[in-house]
DNA sequence: AATTGTGAACCTCTTCACAGCT
DNA sequence: AGCTGTGAAGAGGTTCACAATT
């Protein structure tokens, strides 16, 4: 499961595939470069180059959202990039909350380019009497006994799961209660939440597998 | 970008689908969960309502590889575990080498899923001269200019990319000169590289941003 | 009675191809 | 002439539905 809530409608109602959104990230960063680098206008056969795709699905991903380039000429870089950070939502601010202070999420704290795109911790959520009530980049560990109180406290729009994969479907259930709509999942396990909330997950050793399988699958042959 | 090489095919000569290896992993991981509480055989159905997908998925998913159930019973739990691993590759050991030893890099090597999972770290590479000579799980870090020959003395069949994102273009330039096949990329950029070479990218910054995609849709509507 | 394995139908996503602007 | 925006066609992935088997 990677979207369990119904899948999300631009304003005209078209229903907007995760492939899109996916993509619309990875033209976001391109633009992002490109207006480092003081490019003003870029085509969509240039972005499609820089992200292994065609020129078509650009302008295809671009179009369930409105009419962001001029014909003859392009799409104005700065413009782009803002358009897109509307859809992404990337011109909010959202906090974060890290169940499960271990390997993974400690790493992820430290994590540039969360806070680069507006997305902050603001909280820290532990089972582990050894970890409650210590701090990591200024945030003091909380107990995961008072889940929900915290969380409403913090204000906290999406919840990172790294907790051991026994814990997960517990921790979800939990945020489910609590209200949370966005869960960005790293324990190696398929949450089952209600509709209408997302659940993102990240799993590195589904990736790595499917390495595996495509070197296996060619060696073997 | 996501499956860059020819997408890979059954002996019978099927493509598989990127998905399906996924779920392939996905039900392999509840196969080992079902194992260890002892329970000897399972149906499509359960495994399917484990991992959130149909029944006939999940019977689908299978088909390319092989029969591997009893009509009227179900599946063997250990056997369809032994099949899968065959078919994911698990039954053999995999040498890493991780290229750029920051933040994330560390995490992944204190990753216990990946030993688990016949995935070992053997090589550690840096430009950082104050890391290069430093050991982290026992392995020196060693320099990244010398690239070629450390990959191939160390026998590596994936590499990990987590070096910063400027960085990420020229060394799988150098990995696919020596010949690598797989890489695991956290750098947040496409890689271009030719087709026989699989990359898998992992971009923390893409999921999280499926999940303020889907929070802005929500609220603005 | 239960459950698999699979062709066919269905649905979704991608690419084509060209009209419409600049 | 160059490039976007988009309906239609095409490709690919999922679900249906049922014959086959235990």
């Amino acid at each position: 499961m990677i979207n369990q809530r119904e899948t999300a409608r631009t304003k005209y109602g078209q229903k907007i595939a995760d492939a899109t959104v996916g993509r619309l990230s990875r033209y976001y960063r391109t633009l992002k470069q490109l207006e480092s680098l003081g490019v003003a206008t870029v085509s969509s056969d240039e972005l499609a180059k820089r992200n292994n795709v065609t020129s078509a699905q650009v302008r295809k991903d671009f179009s369930f959202f409105g009419a962001f380039g001029r014909r003859g000429l392009g799409y104005n870089v700065r413009d782009l990039k803002h358009n897109i950070a509307h859809i992404l939502g990337l011109d909010l601010e959202w906090h974060l909350a890290l169940v499960g202070v271990g390997n993974i999420g400690r790493a992820l704290l430290n994590f540039r380019q969360f806070q680069e795109q507006n997305f902050y911790f603001t909280l820290l959520l532990d089972s582990d009497p050894r970890k409650i009530g210590t701090r990591f980049n200024n945030l003091e560990v909380k107990n995961l006994d008072h889940l929900a109180e915290e969380i409403t406290k913090a204000h906290v729009d999406i919840v990172v799961i790294s907790v051991p994969v026994e814990a997960a479907q517990k921790v979800a259930d939990q945020l489910v209660a609590t209200g949370i709509k966005a869960i960005l999942n790293f324990a190696p396990t398929s949450l089952h939440v209600p509709s209408d909330v997302v659940v993102r997950n990240e799993n590195m050793v589904i990736e790595i597998e499917h390495l595996s399988f495509a070197l296996a699958q060619t060696e073997r042959v």
